[in-house]
DNA sequence: CTGAAAGCGCTAACAA
DNA sequence: TTGTTAGCGCTTTCAG
């Protein structure tokens, strides 16, 4: 059908530049990457000559020679609210300094081996690794591969690759102070997955301040980090014998679930029950939630994770960071006026 | 300091694979990109020297050869529940087909032009435009750059680039029988940003139908397509003489908003009045919420997406796709036994 | 300050 | 089937 319409854009090389320029290839070069080397005169020739072919110097040439991409993989969980936050901001913080994100999401943990030969191949700058699902064999062998990792908000990571996370046993551990200052006598702690290591770390922070106060801490799985899993959660707490007075949740999204959940039982908090999350995600603030929450600090966990990457070259060993996070007080733990029942406690000595 | 430890690991190359495993280089990298046309014998050799020495194709060095990265970019809005949620569609539909997710996202829409440079550079395979906010002349300049460019949800980008997107006009047009379904006499529309080319699409599509049935619909600017500037508008609806019998919402996360301003201003969805969003969330399920709204069919649309991107050598001139979203049927627009105020309507002739 | 030349690691004719 | 050869577009000595 008619002659061959020439959509294909011929790319214009530095080659092409320097000859309508009348100056070497290398001259071009320079001017796109050492422009200080070249005098300005030749400099300006060689940028309206770049200008009008539309001459964009070619990144993968370049790293090919350089040996540095410029761009950083995250592999990081398809779903959940939290990875979502994480994710935004790293991709932020790259783009301040220059750098792209590449992201490779999954859904179910088999497919994080699938990301992983990819990111190989790719010779990134660096490598996030996001999400306790991922496997330690996955650590070990990147590790194993010149790139730097850092594994973020794994802290069982610590050790084997470099690692930055939010200090998750404190975390709880204030907040379950909080609760202990409302004048709870009796609490439960529902997590996500029994086996990730976060969600290990939460409670033994949770359990072990309440246990100072004499208080024990049952422990509840919902299952999954997801706001069904806190809903159907909410079950365990509502057929309870004696319902305790206070719901430690392991994160924000599985405390939304359990929130709706208790709700549809009839158990409002904070009147009937208290409430903490664990992530401060924005829907926190929400005021249909109002949510208690341990808030991480997302963009000092990221520049920590960033700043390892870029410098893991003048250092040896493995580093291990880690951030505490702050207490949003949310309306989830506010005993208001009228919300008397704390106060019926059964007489302890 | 002692002798340099020598932590950078050499990266392997065809070149150190065939030497050791007795071949030539060309049949090493024929090994990983066309098995076929090698002996069975020969790449078992090969193979287990790459195995024993850690050999991994550099996708760099293929991509400047081969002109193909397998890298589709995608500038994105870096906050945005809705967004989000489109991203992780796009990053798990591009990895079923071996392709990676370049991110680039951005506060200010003067970002954007950042961005583009370095998708430029990058010699992306595709790349996804996706918010509003995205200037003409971007569109225009990225249309020259030779790679396959698609708008997504930018109705106004059709014709000047490929674009895929929901039909915003017939989604509300929908919303809008159902509520005239529900028996309302009168609503308004509660738009995120006015000049944005959805806002003016969802807007029409329920203004007119709205029209057909003699109800005029007051157009409200929230702002901004946020939680909060839903929050605030609420304080028009609560303010107004005559209250509208529904609200009908630009975005779900607006919505969220509205909802919950309303109801700290002591106005009830459905009871008091009735609410739709657009988009399809997945908050707009949660019980807290269970929002009326438009579902976007979100994996369709990104599969057009992909799916021109791929094709668009086979292609001349723009192409545009449109996708009819459904509706969610929610609470929030559910007329239950005791809510009579709709029938309370005043007498019209 | 500028040019010539040698690759970075791989793919793809073309020969053998 | 396998090897040889010539680049992809750029950076970077090394001369001039």
């Amino acid at each position: 059908m008619g002659e061959t319409v020439g959509k294909r854009v011929e790319s214009v090389t530095s080659h092409d530049v320097a000859a309508k320029a009348g100056v070497s290839q290398a001259t071009v070069a320079r001017v796109f990457s050492a422009p200080d080397k070249v005098a300005a005169n030749t400099q300006r020739r060689v940028r309206e000559a770049a200008e009008a072919m539309g001459y964009v110097p070619n990144a993968i040439a370049r790293s090919l020679k350089s040996q540095r991409t410029h761009i950083v993989g995250a592999v990081v969980p398809a779903d959940g609210e939290y990875w979502q936050s994480v994710l935004s901001a790293f991709s932020r913080a790259l783009a301040e300094r220059g750098e792209q994100l590449l992201l490779f999401s999954f859904d179910d943990a088999e497919h994080v081996s699938d990301a992983l030969d990819s990111v190989e191949q790719y010779r990134l700058d660096g490598l996030v690794l996001a999400s306790s699902t991922i496997g330690q064999e996955h650590l070990v062998r990147m590790r194993g591969s010149g790139l730097s990792v850092v594994a973020f908000n794994q802290p069982a990571a610590g050790g084997l690759v470099n690692s930055v996370s939010v200090d998750d046993e404190a975390g709880t551990s204030d907040l379950a102070r909080h609760l202990l200052a409302q004048g709870i006598n009796s609490a439960a702690f529902v997590g996500g997955v029994a086996d990730a290591s976060t969600d290990r770390s939460r409670y033994r922070g949770a359990a072990t301040t309440l246990a100072e106060a004499g208080i024990a801490l049952p422990y509840i799985e919902a299952g999954a980090y997801t706001y069904d899993a806190g809903y159907k959660a909410a079950t365990h707490i509502l057929e309870a014998n004696d319902r305790p007075d206070a719901v430690m949740v392991a994160s924000d999204e599985v405390a939304f679930g359990l929130h709706d959940g208790l709700r549809s039982g009839g158990i409002e908090a904070p009147h009937d029950i208290l409430i903490t999350g664990f992530d401060g995600l924005p829907q926190a603030a929400w005021a249909g939630y109002d949510l208690t929450t341990l808030v991480q600090p997302v963009r000092v966990l990221v520049d920590e994770a960033i700043a390892i990457i870029s410098n893991s070259d003048t250092h040896e060993g493995e580093q291990v960071r880690v951030a505490t996070g702050t207490i949003r007080h949310g309306r989830t733990t506010r005993r208001g006026i009228d919300d008397h029942h704390l106060s019926k406690r059964e007489d302890r000595p």
